[in-house]
DNA sequence: GTTATATAGTTGTCTATACATGTATACACG
DNA sequence: CGTGTATACATGTATAGACAACTATATAAC
């Protein structure tokens, strides 16, 4: 099972060989784990060195250690999906919700100087500007406004766009999507949030901020979303 | 330094002290850590200990480790606190603001229903209410509630939980916290949040909930923040 | 000067062992 | 019937030592 003479060290082995075995259904979650005498027996290496493979999947959350009682395969992380970047797509659809979208423009223009910076691109740089209607079960809930340099998604339709832009983004253009810088406030809606989602003067919106990254530092989008206080919470799993 | 006879173990106890000189900025980023065999002699204590601890610390990302020239201070953990749990302190500082804070009141009660149910226990429990005012360079920034059930936290007294709750709870109780489920929201200011943070009728305030659980099931706190809108964006970096 | 070579210091891996501490069960005692 | 107690077994902590792999520097050879 374990090759000694492997250039790879044996804790890793022995990590690698109980990772693929959770993957593989072999190990359930719930089941408990040959303790670790048993593994340094089997393999006839020392307990540390079982301990060493058993640490790294116990900090990683795939395995649970309970003194006294053993080591247990670690129950399925339920609601990771909220801990990342999410489309407006995939977070409605996590709540059960449908999904739909009323593009209101799609244009090129120069950038003005603030977008400019925050997406670290010139001033009158061409830029791409999405103006767009989100509905929940055909009910608006949000106005979306999004940012994209023409230098980086180039002669990107608008049937690429509403299709979904993530995944033209990492399949077509063959960029990853590292991260995003987010902000989240409270304000009052504006005259056209008011008129796109039937509101009235002085109803409260949550505005939502992001810039999301490509390859670590380069940022690609900057999205500015306002949601219908009212109809809308933004959850978030947060860790550690 | 360390305590051979303490009950708190040799590694934990270095790794605490490693860990407070980083924060007193006694060890500044980018510094070399001493070697382990250093440690190890000055301490008298073996070098596996003190991986131990290094260890523990270098998977939480304030130490790098590198192979053959020694171990250093990380750079920013700025950027990194705002991807977890924070408290209010934490973020304050951060932002570069000085936190402050105005308990209005702190008192035992029975938990209503629905605070029950958040917290997975019996309506009527003893829980511990607090409502405190949160300033930011001694300006009311956000009046925060703080709900948490006596049967975990026992004894604490008004002193522990200002001192830091979550120190307390970590350290003193033992427990590890694991992750919180938050959610935010736009509303328009309650008249007592009027009062407290000097706002006026039609104010729009950003609403923060938050269950923190500790081992990764118990839920310990029940916490719920209004900030002024015009005062305070939540950031986040959000991962892939 | 440039290039090997030795050397010392670092973290990485691994062993073998010992005792502490927590959990569960079987069993004798009252 | 309940209750300690012994026992077995689990993980947790800690030790002392060995060698491997990597980095940097000094030194010798060319």
């Amino acid at each position: 099972m374990l090759d000694k003479n492997s250039p790879l060290p044996i804790y890793y082995q022995l990590e690698q060989s109980i990772r693929t075995m959770i993957e593989n259904g072999q190990l359930k979650p719930g089941e408990l784990l040959p303790s670790e005498r048993e593994y340094a027996e089997k393999y006839d290496i020392s307990r540390m060195t079982v301990r060493q493979a058993i640490n790294n999947l116990a900090s990683e959350g795939l395995l649970v250690r309970q003194k006294g009682k053993g080591t247990f395969i670690a129950e399925q992380k339920i609601e990771q999906a909220l801990q990342g970047i999410t489309s407006f797509s995939e977070d409605m659809k996590a709540r059960g919700l449908e999904p739909s979208t009323e593009i209101i423009h799609y244009q090129e223009e120069p950038a003005e100087i603030h977008i400019a910076e925050k997406l670290g691109i010139n001033p009158d740089d061409p830029i791409l500007e999405i103006y767009r209607i989100r509905l929940a079960d055909h009910v608006p809930l949000a106005v979306e406004t999004t940012f994209t340099p023409k230098a980086i998604v180039g002669n990107m339709t608008e049937q690429d766009f509403s299709e979904s832009f993530y995944h033209y983004v990492e399949d077509t253009l063959g960029l990853t999507i590292t991260h995003g810088d987010q902000e989240i406030e409270s304000t009052l809606a504006s005259p056209a949030e008011i008129e796109h989602l039937h509101l009235k003067k002085g109803d409260p919106v949550l505005l939502l901020h992001r810039l999301t990254y490509v390859s670590g530092k380069q940022p690609f989008e900057y999205v500015r979303t306002a949601y219908r206080a009212d109809r809308y919470k933004y959850k978030i799993q947060l860790p550690r």
